[in-house]
DNA sequence: ACATATCTAGGACATTTGTCCTAATTTCTG
DNA sequence: CAGAAATTAGGACAAATGTCCTAGATATGT
């Protein structure tokens, strides 16, 4: 098989495996059986656990990317912020298992004090600052970044209960919340 | 030492290294360390390592029990559930360092697939069940359980993103925010 | 087609993990 | 105070961990 093929395998099947199990409970093996290779030639690919990690954040992050743009090229402000809103159902049956897979890294690799951290937070940024690219365009001004950040914030809140209860019921209730903040906040401009 | 005493110690000191830590991150060795007892002397207070999360989780079920009755004590609905949204404040150091205690077990057990989960979400049932008593009493009738699943979510999101972050000035924002959400939803009744 | 670089498997390694055992010490009880 | 019970320390144990090494297989470039 070619590099980048394995090496993407490895990165995939990791990337699943820090989300469902986490990051410290994920071993070599465990992506090794995943993948189907041999343990040594793991550190062909990645010579250190640290180092899939890095791989796996530059992966969320440039997925992310993608769908952020994919997002600016056939929407308008308002339609994007509600797609944002929306990846809680898109995805509800993960989130109600395993919660998100970026509040959960930032969270373990908070508690680790792994130097990591800030950068899998930069997922989050990545999200911030394109929300906050939306508020603006509505017409929201200095509000923009701090809207921004509720957003993320009750959306994470979100993940979080839906998870603990693995409730669908709450979680669509307050997906429909959030739409209702979003359309008092965007008509309160006028 | 009596029983109690060196038992008492090892939740304690468990207690913290896993909220600060994470569970699994946590070893017996590090426990009986933070303790200063032997290895070996532990498996005669707690038999596995289950046991002594069991023990956590009691603990922490009936510090919040505690803490409740002690709001019940001398203070009016609509300021006991100002008490709960401020512990955000009371406890903003070590929220932004590791989250909150609840959240962070309930979302690493649920990814352990661990049996305790449900029991560590059980902390958040003590918190809803009693915000929903404030609500009721508020006069807010069949609204009641949603309001207090939504306080709780709030204050979930807000703990991972200050985490996330660290930042202390989202998090005081987003405290007085659901202050003000507090105000507009006890004023809207009348 | 051959030399070189890349990839792969399997196992070695020291360390750490959760668990258990034994023997000594302390504490309690009659 | 003597005997029983509870507590403690220290180490043994197999299994699992992250890391590294070697030797064979495969692919690549000339």
């Amino acid at each position: 098989m070619t590099r980048t093929k394995t090496r993407d395998l490895i990165e995939e099947k990791a990337d699943d495996l820090f989300y469902e199990n986490g990051f410290e409970a994920t071993s070599f093996a465990d992506i090794a059986d995943a993948v189907g290779i041999s343990r040594g030639n793991f550190y062909h690919h990645f010579k250190s656990k640290d180092d899939i990690l890095d791989a796996v954040i530059d992966r969320r992050l440039s997925k992310t990317a993608r769908m952020l743009e994919s997002w600016d090229a056939d929407k308008l402000p308002k339609a994007r912020i509600l797609s944002f809103i929306r990846i809680l159902l898109t995805n509800q049956t993960k989130i109600m298992a395993f919660g998100c897979p970026v509040g959960t890294l930032t969270t373990e690799l908070a508690k680790l004090d792994h130097i990591a951290q800030s950068r899998a937070a930069e997922v989050f940024t990545l999200f911030r600052d394109w929300l906050t690219d939306q508020f603006h365009a509505l017409g929201h001004g200095d509000e923009s970044a701090s809207l921004a950040l509720h957003l993320l914030g009750r959306s994470q809140g979100i993940a979080v209960m839906a998870s603990a209860y693995r409730d669908e019921t709450y979680l669509r209730a307050e997906v429909t919340a959030l739409e209702d903040w979003l359309d008092t906040v965007t008509t309160k401009l006028r």
